[in-house]
DNA sequence: AAGCTGACTATGG
DNA sequence: GCCATAGCCAGCT
């Protein structure tokens, strides 16, 4: 974008995950420059909707690895669902070995 | 223009 | 080990 904002940084990073993998709200903040923004990028996440592009915002978890946003997928179910249809164990909104699952940007994409 | 809010995170009690 | 509080940044009212 001619003039990208917060958000549409955190839309194009989140879009840049691969399939079966998770991150952090304070991994994507920190790849942006911003460790404490974490609240930023979930909020970013609530203006997905805006965006014309999909945003995989199920694979974008606290760092708990807990499904904190599934309610704002339009259903409680729906992220657990998404994940598990990529391969990953969703077990009481928690994702299960999600270490191993996880995915840094600032480690994968590096600068 | 100023203040509140929010899908977080870290630290303290 | 769990609950409460503070810090964080940028968009929204």
């Amino acid at each position: 974008m001619a003039d990208p904002s917060f958000f549409e940084k955190v839309f194009e990073v989140v879009r840049l995950i691969p399939p079966g993998r998770v991150t952090s709200y304070g991994a994507i903040a920190a790849y942006l420059g911003s460790v404490g923004a974490a609240r930023m990028v979930g909020w970013a996440m609530n203006g997905s909707h805006h965006c014309s592009e999909y945003v995989p915002a199920h694979r974008v978890v606290n760092r708990n690895g807990t499904l904190t946003g599934k309610h704002h997928f339009g259903g409680s179910s729906v992220m657990k669902q998404l994940l598990e249809s990529e391969g990953i164990e969703v077990i009481d909104d928690q994702i299960v070995d999600f270490s191993k699952h996880f995915w840094d940007p600032a480690k994968e994409l590096r600068y």
